[in-house]
DNA sequence: TAATTGTAAGTAACTTATTACATACAAACG
DNA sequence: CGTTTGTATGTAATAAGTTACTTACAATTA
């Protein structure tokens, strides 16, 4: 759908970054040239750089897109639930949720984590999980705090496990299964890490 | 260090399947060429092309390694272990040390599970998963028949979690941690997901 | 008018794979 | 035993295609 008529420097980032995601939803992120994004766009190939100084620009923006729009969905779901437990599961569900909306953000994550030494873009990355790991520890010391879970729990271990649950349920939901199933299969490993925290529902 | 000397086909195509494991282990997979890889090795380029055919057959003989390799060394952790549910605990510490001895094999993994389509590389690494959460998936029943483990247990949801933990740690390890606490945080994380399990020590 | 946004064409670097040719090596033979 | 001879393994060069980015120029818009 090529939406010729011109537009400004801002609209066409958006643009792009939305495109790069969208891209990466069914392909290797690392495999997607300048080429094929400007091609969706229905633009040519250097109009992109009239709005990047360059690809890794853009990648870069893309990290940032998504570290502002998923820790957003995160602290809503967080405040939003009633207690410091419920304020888990709603994280950990609107995450899943989020990826299945966006598939394109895991594959770019994982596609830039894979990138070796220390640009820009990896570190965005890295403070994503870093955030993300830093706001389910402080839930899980509240919710330790007034007893809703186990008092000798490691909080650094489940902090982890919490994030790892979910990246594992990504790898192989991306492995072959059916996309719409990795809700279903969410609530059973969400039970079973709740149960391992202790949980008193 | 050019070994230099002309070897047969046999030894070139484990010495490549090393060296691309090796150089994984620091770089982005999808970014080693042939180049790369050569000159590790110290020959030329088109060598590689006398005992494989294509850049592709590299990647799968590296596939089917880590299936070989990676199989054996759970079955043993498994069967070298007095019950079903130690035998768990075996597998699980078995293939955080198979990683952190060989950190290229996760990288290579997640490399190739970026790509579309239904190469056989990914079909190698699908059948990879499968039959690890398949032989998970049977040691939990084992441990469930002798009441080791909770009887109200979704098995599926606990084989899922199994291979997301130790995906999650690898991940989260892969993003600037440092390696050798890989061990450490594995044991705190294996301990949590025991207790979810309703193991009995 | 002057800046911005777009195009079309081009470039330099890089990648996989092939080709023509050289050399080591083992078996066969006189 | 020494020579020949066929094959496996290596090199150097290069073909053919791709990629990110640039440049010269045109058109839109403020």
């Amino acid at each position: 759908m090529p939406s010729n008529p011109r537009q400004s420097t801002g609209s066409r980032q958006a643009e792009i970054i939305a495109t790069m995601l969208a891209l990466a939803a069914a392909r290797n992120p690392a495999d997607i040239t300048t080429t094929d994004i400007a091609k969706a766009m229905g633009v040519t190939q250097g109009a992109l750089f009239r709005h990047f100084s360059s690809k890794e620009a853009i990648r870069l923006a893309v990290a940032e897109w998504i570290e502002a729009h998923l820790m957003a969905r995160l602290g809503e779901a967080r405040q939003a639930a009633p207690d410091a437990l419920q304020g888990l599961e709603a994280m950990f569900l609107a995450h899943v949720q989020f990826i299945r909306e966006l598939p394109g953000v895991p594959r770019f994550v994982f596609a830039e984590l894979q990138q070796p030494g220390d640009s820009p873009v990896r570190q965005c990355v890295q403070k994503i999980m870093q955030r993300h790991r830093q706001t389910v520890a402080e839930a899980l010391e509240s919710a330790k705090a007034v007893q809703l879970i186990r008092l000798d729990l490691d909080c650094h271990a489940a902090a982890a496990l919490f994030l790892g649950a979910i990246q594992g349920l990504v790898i192989q939901t991306m492995l072959g299964e059916v996309p719409a199933e990795i809700d279903e299969r969410a609530r059973g490993v969400l039970r079973l890490y709740l149960c391992g925290l202790g949980a008193r529902p």
